[in-house]
DNA sequence: ATGTCGGAATTATTCCGA
């Protein structure tokens, strides 16, 4: 079984992206962020004729989280509690025997602006979410785009990087919060020396320069991580597919027994 | 080059957000 996660940075404008991806990587389930459409936009049909079901938290202009499965998901959770005001960035459901949930955590902007501090709470406000489940050896899955780098290690640049959003130890503390709840990243257990991104601005050639940062992960409970068979980031996934532009993050997927 | 995208507001151009 194949779990992934992808921001697509616009569902309308990347559907035939994504589904020529579906076609070729053939994931059981997948979080997608940063939809930016509301419910009644969102292309169940499209995703039906490749066998996928989907459940949808939306919403216009930005945000917005889906998850596809191949049998439909059963939502257990619609938008993180509290944090409604911050937008469209969680949902959580039952999908092939695991609890997953699929996460975009605001970006924070810069550490002036009032979204930085908002975005701390937020993620305070997930752990504590996290933390309070009923079963921490349930088998569960959180992913997203976290939009934090966790190490120097995830970022092309750490030197110059160092206390720059997305590399403030006051977000890496929270970053150790959530995954202290039972939730490992499963990608970098599994290459821990390994310097790889998942998202490359658009601008300035970042792609080609190799000037990314990994900040799309899936986190998993034991119960699920003895079942990884590997993981991988799909790089080849962030380039120009047959005319069509690809989106600025690349999906990352775990192969699961 | 603060260099590219996607979306919304308005109608090809400007703004926001990332």
């Amino acid at each position: 079984m194949r779990i992934a996660t992808w921001n697509v940075n616009g569902l309308r404008a990347r559907l035939e992206f994504v589904r020529a991806w579906l076609r070729e990587r053939k994931p059981d389930i997948v979080g997608l962020q940063e939809l930016k459409l509301t419910d009644d936009k969102f292309p169940h049909d499209a995703f039906a004729e490749l066998g996928y079901f989907a459940a949808v938290h939306g919403q216009k202009s930005w945000n917005g989280v889906a998850i596809l499965a191949r049998e439909a998901p059963q939502v257990t959770q619609c938008g993180l509690p509290g944090q409604e005001e911050m937008g469209a960035r969680l949902l959580s459901a039952d999908a092939a025997g695991l609890s997953f949930t699929t996460v975009y955590v605001p970006n924070g902007k810069n550490l002036e602006h009032e979204d930085y501090t908002r975005k701390l709470a937020w993620l305070d406000t997930l752990t504590a979410h996290f933390a309070a489940r009923q079963d921490p050896d349930a088998p569960a899955v959180l992913c997203g785009d976290f939009n934090i780098c966790p190490t120097d290690l995830d970022s092309w640049n750490a030197q110059q990087l160092r206390g720059a959003i997305f590399h403030t130890p006051a977000e890496r503390e929270r970053w150790r919060s959530v995954t202290g709840t039972g939730l490992e990243d499963v990608w970098r257990a599994l290459h821990p020396d390994t310097q790889a991104f998942s998202w490359w601005d658009y601008r300035g050639g970042a792609f080609h320069r190799k000037q990314g940062l990994r900040i799309d992960f899936l986190l998993a409970t034991a119960a699920v991580r003895r079942r990884v068979q590997g993981a991988e980031i799909d790089r080849e996934w962030r380039k120009k597919q047959a005319g069509l532009t690809a989106s600025d993050h690349a999906p990352v997927w775990l192969d699961l027994e």
